[in-house]
DNA sequence: GCGTTTTTTTATGTATGCATTAAATAACAC
DNA sequence: GTGTTATTTAATGCATACATAAAAAAACGC
C-alpha cells in the first residue's frame, strides 16, 4: 500500500532527509553553524546538493544561511513557540471544523480513532515517546481529514519547528491526561458532525497545549533548543 | 526609514524577483512550461542562480519544477482559492484579534486609517487598480499589526497565489463597496481593543470575499489562472 | 503502413573551478 | 600595549563541464 521510495531519490533529496534528521536528532544543535563544504563532506556529496536542501530547510524556518557564516540550525525560542502554536491553533481548528462539516463514516475515522487508543494504551503504560509518536499522528490525520493540502503542508512545517522542543521538553511535562480527554472530544464532534463544536474544542485544547509548553520553555532558559 | 535594497544583491536573489514578476505580469503564462536554460538566458545568467530561484518558488507554491519539463508556472483552480482563502481567513482573523488586544493607539493604527481612506477614495473614482493596491496595502498591514512572524510569512505566500486570479477578475466583481464598509468596522474593533469583534468582522469580511471569488472562476473556467 | 528496437538528442542533477569579498591575521606605527 | 592598515585566508556565489536518463527521432522488421 505504501511505497515510499522506489526509486534511486537524488542526491538533493536525501540531503533533505538527512539534514532533517541530524536537526531533530541534536546531531546538528540549534544555534550552531555549519559550512557547506563540512555538510557536503559529512553526507557523501558536492556542494550543490547540500546547497539546494539548505535553501529548502531555510524556506522552511529550518535553518538560516549566512553568507560568510555558514549554515545556522535556528533556536527555538519561546515567543517562537508561542507564534507557531497560534498558527497551529488557528489551522488545525478550521480542520477540525471543515472534518466535522464533511460528515466522515466511522470507517473513515478509524485512523483518527487509533491515534486516540494508542495514546490511551500509551498513556496508562506511562509511555511519553510512544504517546508523542501517536500525538503527531492524531494532529496529523486530522489535517489530512480537513481537506486542504494548504494547510496540510504548514502544519507539517510548524509542527517541524517544535519538534525539536516537544522532544526536549516531553519528560519535563504533566501526564497528557486532559490531552487524551480533549482529543476523544473533538473526535466525537467530528463523528456527530458538530463543525462548531469540534472547532472550538480543538482551539482551546491547542491554547492549553500552548501555555503549557511556553511555560515550561520560558522556565528552563538555559539552553536553547 | 525604509531602504529595501542598498547592496549590489545577489544574482539568485535577483532571479527571485524578476521571476515573480513575470508570473504576476502574465508573461510566464500559467500552466506554461519552461527550461530551466531559457530562464537562465532571459535573465542574463547561468542555471546556478536561476535553479535556485526556481527551488525556492517552487516551496512557495508558485512554480513546479518536473525532472524534464522544466519549470511549470503553476495555475491556480478555483479550489485552490478556496483553499487558499480558508488559510488567509483564518490567519487574518488572529491576526485582528490580537491587534485589537495590544491596544494600538490612534497614531500607530495611520497605515491602517491610510489604506482605507485610499480605498474609499479609489471606490469613489472607480480605480479599481487602486483600490486593489490599496486593499493589499489594508491586509499587509493588518496582519503586520498583528505581530506574529509566522503568520505574516504565511500570509504573504499566500496572497502570491492569489495575486494573478485577483488580477484576473478585478473588473468582474461587483463594486467592493461592502468591502471598505467591512475594514472600517474591522479598524474600529481593533481601536477599540475588542478582540472577539475583530476576529469575527473580519472572518465575515474573507469568507464573503472568497465567496465571491471562487465563484466567478468556476463560472469563468475557460481560461486558466 | 505500423509496431518495435536502436540511435540521437537534450534537460537535468551534480561536481568542479574560480573570482569575489568578508573575516582573520599579521605587520606596523606610535 | 593599542589602534590602524596591509596581507592572507577561506567560504560563498556563480559559471561551467559532464554523466545520466528520458524523450524524440530514426531505423528496421514484417
Amino acid at each position: 500500500m505504501s511505497d515510499k521510495a522506489q526509486k534511486p531519490a537524488s542526491n538533493a533529496q536525501r540531503a533533505v532527509r538527512q539534514l532533517r534528521e541530524m536537526v531533530f536528532s541534536g546531531e546538528l544543535a540549534a544555534g550552531s553553524d555549519h559550512l557547506e563544504t563540512e555538510l557536503a563532506e559529512r553526507l557523501g556529496m558536492s556542494r550543490t546538493p547540500v546547497r539546494e536542501a539548505a535553501l529548502l530547510l531555510e524556506s522552511q524556518g529550518l535553518v538560516e544561511m549566512r553568507p560568510r557564516k555558514g549554515v545556522r540550525i535556528l533556536p527555538v525560542s519561546a515567543s517562537d513557540m508561542r507564534e507557531i502554536y497560534d498558527v497551529l491553533t488557528e489551522l488545525e481548528s478550521l480542520a477540525a471544523e471543515r472534518a466535522a462539516e464533511a460528515g466522515y463514516s466511522e470507517p473513515e475515522l478509524a485512523a483518527l480513532a487509533g491515534a486516540i487508543a494508542d495514546m490511551d494504551r500509551a498513556l496508562a503504560a506511562e509511555d511519553l515517546e510512544a504517546w508523542a509518536e501517536a500525538d503527531d499522528r492524531f494532529h496529523a490525520e486530522l489535517v489530512r481529514l480537513g481537506g486542504n493540502s494548504r494547510v496540510r503542508m504548514i502544519v507539517a512545517m510548524m509542527s517541524d519547528q517544535v519538534r525539536r522542543a516537544k522532544a526536549s521538553t516531553l519528560f519535563v511535562r504533566p501526564l497528557p491526561v486532559q490531552s487524551n480527554e480533549d482529543h476523544r472530544e473533538v473526535f466525537a464532534a467530528i463523528l456527530a458532525g458538530d463543525p462548531a463544536r469540534a472547532r472550538r474544542v480543538h482551539r482551546d485544547h491547542r491554547r492549553q497545549a500552548r501555555d503549557v509548553l511556553t511555560g515550561i520553555l520560558e522556565r528552563m532558559r538555559l539552553r536553547n533548543l
